[in-house]
DNA sequence: CCATATTACTAGGTAGACTAGTAATCAAAC
DNA sequence: GTTTGATTACTAGTCTACCTAGTAATATGG
């Protein structure tokens, strides 16, 4: 009995333990966009698209409004006033798309490149590091110890996520 | 030679399917914030200050709006705005400050605790689950892995970060 | 006691989201 | 082949939530 309540005290300050220090990453990784953000002097959508056309263009994927609408969860109108911005400072090229002329093609210009690459390399190798030193068995617990805490995200209020976009 | 390149992939794929795993972390953390949000029809930093409030007279700690902006990185003024926004809508009280009459308490209301305790329970239940099952062992993997991805987060644009606010 | 800091606030401006509606184009059904 | 409905990017106008600048009241250190 007493064992029972050892057992369960413990595991409820191991959980604390470790969402306490989920809870400062993520203030810590917050912190990190606003700065970039402000560095760059740009919201936090345009930091966000940038990165998503740098990444996209790296993996050979095209990009229209639509998907960055989608990506960005915001409505079309609002993308094609975000691409406006971006055109405008010479970020970001439209072109038109090789099959449906109803659509276009977005593209990240290289003075965008330019801008966003080294931070984001330099993100992604701090990032790599932290897990260097990790053995196969320390990236199991690890990863199946995040999609559980991302299922846990995707059911809270799931009744109220019905409303459509 | 052969072993050591092996070795190096394998801690990069290692390190790829970590990052991965927490980045599919974010954005469910991110799309389940937008519901809540949505579902209160409040704006990301309304719900932030009613959880901080909440929390706060949990630890049985007070609060004055400098503590908001201060915890948001907003201005003085904005958190003005906020709170009348929340006063009004019956989500938050102010006090007089006990010592320092220039200052004011901010308590949330038992209507906001209400309608924002039990998403929040529920959430805290939920990552709490998440945690269940692993031993000691693990949540030292765990936590060290945060604290290191923490770290990276913190250092990311130190240089640029120098701008006050 | 006086100078400076701090606190919450007001006023006015702006950026970036929204909704509603449009023209062009596509795709599927008849 | 034509029509009908869906999709795409866009424009126009609105709204919300932030910002900066400045103020009155109060606190605090020299």
């Amino acid at each position: 009995m007493s064992d029972r309540i050892r057992t369960d005290s413990d595991a409820a300050a191991r959980g604390r333990r470790i969402l306490e220090a989920l809870r400062l990453y993520q203030a810590a990784d917050a912190a990190m966009r606003r700065r970039t953000r402000q560095a760059m002097s740009m919201s936090e959508n345009d930091v966000l698209v940038l990165r998503f056309l740098v990444r996209a263009r790296g993996e050979g994927r095209t990009v229209t409004p639509t998907d960055i609408a989608r990506y960005l969860g915001i409505s079309t109108a609002s993308t094609t006033a975000l691409m406006d911005r971006l055109e405008q400072s010479g970020h970001l090229e439209r072109t038109r798309h090789p099959s449906d002329r109803r659509s276009v093609l977005v593209t990240n210009t290289s003075q965008a490149d330019d801008e966003v690459r080294p931070t984001l390399d330099d993100m992604n190798e701090r990032m790599m590091a932290a897990t260097a030193g990790t053995t196969d068995a320390d990236a199991d617990v690890i990863v199946a110890f995040l999609e559980r805490v991302q299922a846990a995200a995707d059911e809270v209020a799931p009744v109220l996520a019905e409303v459509d976009r």
